[in-house]
DNA sequence: TTTATTAATAGTCAATATGACAATTAATAA
DNA sequence: TTATTAATTGTCATATTGACTATTAATAAA
């Protein structure tokens, strides 16, 4: 049987920066990590991939038992593969990152694995390379989501405008004009208004949105530019 | 010594979709593959990482070795992890996406490892899951240029808004007004008209332009929508 | 030498999108 | 009843877009 018998094998390991969002703040799911070295530091959720699986389906297999939610949205978005990112020996890590609606999560969330929320603002120091993962993750969430409707995945199935102009302000880190993004949002046809108020934050309150059901449209200038800075 | 002893390791490739422009035709290139299996059929450039290098070098290396040059335009953009995608053994290949001047290679062509340039459109039947993945890297490269202007590179130092015109035409797949291509490109203060003019292809002469030496403008809505349909 | 030809380039224009900002509305609490 | 305030709608000057037309600069034919 032929082999490429000469070649080095290394470990192959996925990591999955996964992001949520309260309603107030964008934040970051980090466990404590259970193995050494550097065993009960914060970490990203990952874990090695099995000889039967794909790394896509690696990620999905660490995230289900990290969370207990099935069919997350995950997106493969780079490779690290540095000679020596992990001390004990080469692993070549396939980085994902993540979107989960929080309230989902809160409900199943299982202590056993120490996993936190944290502002993604106020992470603690992460293992090896992981902080140029979360650095290289939400550039890529924010480049991605000025693009495609993706952020809805870390809202609950109701929300307001005012909660999405939030969660925008949060990826992007700048204030939005309220009145310029409702029209910009509505004029995407993605949202179909509710009758339902949420008057949790305000006297007038806010009317509810659902997604339309023909979730992205295919064409992604739709989209775009929702998101200039007010200057 | 701690090791992480019972999980499997794997093979690690890169492989590189090579693009090049003959002022015509969008092109790729391709070689005859050296090794068993599938030996003396088309490829993608490419090679097994080693244990020295990261996979960004090794992609740099194998792509030198193949053409001759340095410095060339490279991006990671997928890993492709299925179990099976190499019949010999488990193999994760790391695929990059390489933008090269067309013409620098000419000079330097190496004989020696069969290489050869094919129009994107009439390429042969590829190895394994190749052909996916030139599929993945012509889309990718489309809506990279869609925002940031990386098809300059493909781009000798002088060229013409026509010359231009066309390479856009040709990534995009789609016909666009010269009026307005010329307008949009101008506005973005990305070229330098030069005092010459390139007569080959038509009476009056089109002139030369050639790159701002401050390439990249940080906001990458400069380039945004160059290339909308004329319809 | 003049004229027809043609690609390159410049100009026009209506429709739309943008960002800044002002005005109105719907509820609550004083 | 009124003051308050977030949510929502409206206004407007400016910029951008795609479609289309006009001009220009050269060559080649007459």
């Amino acid at each position: 049987m032929i082999e490429y018998s000469s070649q080095t094998h290394y470990l192959v390991a996925v990591d999955c920066i996964v992001f949520g969002f309260d309603g107030e703040r964008l934040k970051l799911l980090l466990v404590k990590r259970g193995l050494e070295p550097e065993i009960n530091k914060w970490s990203l959720i990952g874990g090695f991939v099995s000889a039967n699986e794909s790394t896509d389906e690696a990620a999905a297999r660490v995230l289900k038992k990290n969370t207990g939610l099935d069919g997350i949205y995950l997106e493969q978005f780079q490779v690290y593969g540095k000679p020596n990112r992990d001390p004990i020996e080469r692993v070549l890590s396939v980085a994902y990152f993540a979107l989960i609606d929080i309230h989902k999560y809160s409900a199943q969330i299982n202590a056993d694995y120490h996993a936190e929320w944290f502002p993604i603002n106020q992470r603690p120091e992460l293992i090896f390379d992981h902080d140029t993962m979360v650095a290289d993750a939400w550039k890529k969430l924010r480049y991605k989501a000025a693009l495609h409707p993706i952020l809805f995945e870390l809202l609950p199935k109701k929300f307001t405008l005012p909660q999405l102009q939030v969660l925008f302000e949060e990826v992007n880190d700048m204030k939005i004009d309220a009145g310029n993004f409702n029209r910009k949002i509505k004029s995407t046809g993605l949202l179909i208004k509710l009758e339902e108020k949420d008057k949790s934050s305000s006297k007038k309150g806010a009317f509810y949105f659902k997604l339309n059901p023909k979730r992205y449209q295919s064409d992604f200038h739709l989209v775009l530019n929702v998101f200039r800075s007010t200057k």
